[in-house]
DNA sequence: TATGAATGAGTTTTCATTCAT
DNA sequence: TATGAATGAAAACTCATTCAT
């Protein structure tokens, strides 16, 4: 049904000249895939703008297929390496302080190239079918999930993983939207996605509701 | 109360055999798209499928984008239907009960077809681009913020629109995760939706906060 | 090569209404010809233009070639009546003024539906090739031939058949021009029409040279 | 002095194999036309004819009609070329041999490949209506208008444009004609053809009358 | 008779991929 | 290594024609 998704360059580049050249051809497939879409990103197209013939493109990738998988994983590993910077810089803060400060990494890291995320979903949504969102997911989600568990003793009665799973695809849709509606600089965006993932975790746990919303507080 | 949206056609049909044609041929679309994704998806395939000739599909349609629209515009009109009619009937009751039955309405709505749900995202999303999700999200999101303005109330400090927005957005993600992952079944979703709305909710007003958790309540 | 030339409708109209049904068909026909050319003229859009449905048109002709054919042979008629007509009633007359008249008759037919002449002309190429020519000039050329005739002792020396070749097809060319460069109504245009033929048949007889163009008397 | 005419194309053919290439599918595409007609001239046959693939052509041309255009420039320019270069070469004769010359030129010319000239002239037609004609004479007729001028001193009285107008076009019609009946080669056209042009100059100048036709020569 | 739905062969056109230079 | 010409399978799409109603 979908192909199956090969990994990484068909041939290591050993020269300097020759990695750029690769640089290159990502960056060019990256532009066209946001410029023209999937339908519209051929070979011709991205040796054209890269600048080099299509018979270099084959040289380091085995067809468009790959390239467009390069470039995706490249931008998850971004934005999950900020992810997991922040959450180890964060360790010691408390889990309200800490989620907002992960929510901000993130919205920050999306922020850099708004479209091509969402040209990557839907592209790798149709190259890789559904499975591609387990794949690339999941691993924001352990993440999320072990940021989870250091907080254990706030969170007693949440069950983690679902909170996770929850959280992490919550956030996302939100922020997708937040990207195809134009809102990504919005500053309420920040606030209200940190209400979402606290006020979840909140309506769950009760040492939670009590110490960390000291709104609530009463008279 | 609520927008409805509409199909366009090259020409319609007249006669009753020309109705059921085409009502062959969305199926047929639908049908083909989960199997084999967008780039699967070709005309002669579904009039294969359809049991017709291509000819007659292009009687009927401008191409497959026309027939994939088409097919999302009713899956679309489905869900909003099923949610707005459930909005309907449940406007005496209190918010939290309110939005855990509209929110199974949803999900139950959803696990008619999650692949096709999917497929139909992916592909209306490499078709019209981001603009797609504007277009499609802003109904149900009026619907969920007229929903909440009935409970103005309730929600005193809330800033409905922003509110419309992040829950909705943050659901649909749940949501289309869950199918990505086969998660649509599990028992624990509809609570975890309901829990992800109503702490946001709860997070950002008072009266709520006191009333529909009875755990805050202090003293 | 070329598909053989059909005569006439497939069946006779006995009845008024068959008869109109039947004009009707062949005025859209000359219509969209002169509108989207042969390539857009298909039979749909000549049934639509016609108010007809498509069955109907196979029901009296076989198919848009014959439709075609019986266009160009109306067409070729009237301008071969017009001008045997004219022929007839100047037998009276000197040469000079007869082909005159003989020229005015002929614009003012042509003038009538200046491009549909010339959209009939490249289709009657493009369905029996160079051979149409053959068969619709020959006719007006032995009618040329025949005017010629009459007035054999003014034209002593001139070889009457290719006289009524070089300035049947001469004088058409340079109709057909005209209608191209829009220069249909340009008043110099018969002048110069009848200026080309008397001079060709000048070229080539003592006697007319003499006594048919008084110009030239010395003196 | 004269124009000359251009072509475009796709893509410029870089290495001398491309080069080659080219001028394979115009040479087929000339074949076809001629031997099938514009309806019998698919890409497909003329790829075929031209021994290389589809998807060659559509690598230097935008798709049949562009092939067939450029095939008509180069017919067109080769003809005007000739003319012009007959033009030049004959300046210091008398307009009578003069013309006679460039006549015999263009006939030459036109021999060389006479069913191409009439399958070019159908289908450009088709192509691009009536306005082609505008296109493709004006340029011959132009350097008609300025032979004539050369020989204004003879020319008195004689609308020049209009003559210019009136010759390239009778002239044109008869060739036309004569190569559709095949007569191309008859001995008599080159003598008719002369005696339609002079003889047209002939009625409307009086120098020429009398000097240029010893028959006339009064007393 | 008239209708218009359905047919499907026949075209055009694109584009990933190869390979001689 | 890099180039870009050539390939051809595969897709979209049209339209003359038929025929059940």
């Amino acid at each position: 049904m979908y192909a199956k998704a090969r990994e990484f360059q068909r041939k290591a580049p050993r020269q300097a000249r020759a990695r750029a050249t690769v640089e290159v051809l990502l960056e060019a497939t990256a532009q066209v895939l946001v410029e023209r879409g999937y339908a519209g990103l051929t070979t011709t197209r991205i040796a054209e703008r890269a600048g080099v013939s299509v018979g270099t493109l084959y040289q380091y990738f085995e067809g468009k297929a790959e390239l467009v998988r390069t470039v995706h994983q490249r931008q998850v590993a971004r934005a999950f390496d900020a992810l997991a910077h922040k959450a180890l810089s964060t360790e010691a803060l408390a889990i309200a302080e800490r989620i907002e400060q992960m929510l901000r990494a993130l919205l920050e890291v999306k922020s850099a190239r708004p479209s091509l995320s969402m040209a990557l979903h839907a592209t790798m949504l149709e190259l890789d079918g559904p499975a591609y969102l387990e794949r690339t997911i999941s691993q924001t989600q352990s993440l999320v999930g072990s940021v989870l568990e250091n907080h254990a003793d706030d969170l007693r009665g949440v069950d983690l993983d679902l909170a996770a799973f929850v959280l992490t695809n919550a956030v996302d849709g939100v922020i997708e939207a937040a990207i195809a509606t134009d809102r990504l600089a919005d500053p309420h965006l920040i606030e209200a996605l940190t209400r979402l993932v606290l006020g979840y975790l909140d309506g769950a746990s009760a040492k939670l509701r009590v110490s960390g919303s000291n709104a609530t507080s009463p008279g």
